[in-house]
Formats: C-alpha cells, sequence, structure tokens
DNA sequence: AGCGCCGATTCCGTTGCGGTAACCGGGGGT
DNA sequence: ACCCCCGGTTACCGCAACGGAATCGGCGCT
C-alpha cells in the first residue's frame, strides 16, 4: 500500500464521475448546494487537500469548493484542519456526520442509472414532439 | 390492506406534512423543484383532484401546482387527467416512475428525522458562536 | 526583485427559481 | 344579470443562488 494513514491518493477522483457528461446535472435531486454532493464524493475516500478538491473542478474558480467547503464546515459534515506549514497546506475530511449523507447519495445515483433515461425519455417525447 | 386501486380520500393529506414547522424546509435535499416532493407525497395515497392538492398548498398561489404538475408531467412522473363534465375535475396520479421516487424521499426523509438535528445544532453552534 | 504557488476572500453581474397578482372561460344557482 | 365555483394561465417582480474576475499574503525559487 502507498499510504497509510488512511486513504490513496493514487486513485484519488474518479475523472468520469465529474465529466459534463455525467447526468447529476440532469438528476433531479440536489444535496445541500450544488457541489456539495460532490465535495462528498471527492472526500469518501479520505481528507483531501484545497487544491486536490480543485481537480475534478478545474473548470470553477477556487470560489466554488471554498465556499461550498464553508457552508458544510457550519454544518459540520466536514473538518477543516490548516497546517501551518511551508507550502501552506489545508485539508478537508467528512465527519461522521457528512459520512451519514453518502448513502442517500447512493440511493440518488441507483435512482439515476435505473430511471433517469427514462425521465429524459419522456421529457423529450413531450417537450419535443418533434 | 385498505386498497390498491383506489385511494382513501377521508385520510387524503397529512396536514402535519405541510405545516410551516415541517423540517422540510432546512433538510438539505430537494427531489426536483421545490415542491415536486410534496406533489409526490400527496399522490402517493392515489389520485388527486387540482383543489385537492392546493389544500395543504392553500398558502399558494395556483400558479405553484400548476406548474410543478406540468413539469412532472413532462418528465412522466404523473399523468394528468381531465374529466368532461359538468363541474370541470381534472385528477393527477403518480406514474410508475413517480412512484420510483418515493423510497429517495423516504430515504431523505428517515435521515432528517436522524440526523437534521445534529446539522442544525452544528450550524446553531458555528454561525452563532454567541 | 520579481514570479509563481498555495489557499483563499471579496465584489459584481447574471440567471433562474419562487411567489404574488391579475385574468380567463364555462356552467349552475339565485 | 350577477356571482360563485372549478381549473387553470399569463405577466410581472424580487431574491437568492451561481459563476467569473480580480485581489491578497506568505514563502521559495531564480
Amino acid at each position: 500500500m502507498a499510504d497509510a494513514t488512511a486513504h490513496d491518493r493514487s486513485a484519488p477522483l474518479d475523472p468520469d464521475m465529474f465529466h459534463p457528461l455525467c447526468p447529476s446535472s440532469a438528476m433531479p435531486f440536489r444535496v445541500g448546494d450544488k457541489w456539495s454532493g460532490m465535495v462528498i464524493r471527492c472526500l469518501q475516500g479520505g481528507p483531501r487537500r484545497f487544491g486536490e478538491l480543485r481537480v475534478p473542478l478545474k473548470a470553477v474558480t477556487p470560489k466554488v469548493p471554498s465556499e461550498t467547503l464553508r457552508a458544510m464546515e457550519r454544518d459540520g459534515l466536514v473538518t477543516r484542519t490548516a497546517y501551518d506549514e511551508n507550502p501552506p497546506r489545508v485539508e478537508y475530511a467528512l465527519t461522521p456526520l457528512g459520512r451519514t449523507l453518502i448513502p442517500l447519495l447512493d440511493a440518488a445515483r441507483a435512482w439515476s442509472e435505473t430511471h433517469l433515461p427514462a425521465l429524459l425519455a419522456a421529457r423529450r417525447a413531450a417537450g419535443q414532439p418533434a
């Protein structure tokens, strides 16, 4: 194993999970703010640095994760740990409370995998009779 | 079991479910539009007339259910049946696809019942240290 | 000295969602 | 004739969320 402390940064953030074609954008669920769900997914495998969270979010400005993370911290869903080291390092991790949301996300994803195509088909049929 | 084909209009819409203190407003989940979840709950027990849906929504104008219902109809979540009778009557019912969302709503509610107090406590502690 | 990295924060513009108000149209009752 | 009920629809307004650009500050490297 590469790292004993906890998580594997070498298999960190499944890129496929975040690419633009991910049906997340279409699925009729929302957990907290727009990006909260994705943050939870990112942190699911262990603590992450701020910059790491931006990897899948490379399209967005740092404001997005920063804002989301602080809101989640207020709600007791993540912890923020700033290390006063030379290259500033900050790590975020899910709290137990935050982890309780994972099953919900799983359920939402499962629903989407099963039923989202039907929903989209219905929408297309009704919205674009052409 | 009471009846699957029909529904009981005498125990129609649990008022407690919709009163302003319901934590729905605070819970960090969203299914579709703001009112979609509530519509599903309303239709869970069987078809409802437009006016019936407004009972728990008595605070809102007809636009809200109308809009929500049409969006859900487009997505294949509900069916709309207009009876060309004397007093105009329209009934809405969940489709099988729409019913697949019920477990999600149940899961969201279960989460809220279990964990929402902790989240609110954390928010209060962090947001209002005073 | 200047550049760049890390980790943010703040401001600002836009967009979309949510909500209120007003209007429509037919039938029946008084 | 008038009003009311049922079942909507449309137009308009306001706010909060979303997203982007610009800025900040310490430190190391060149």
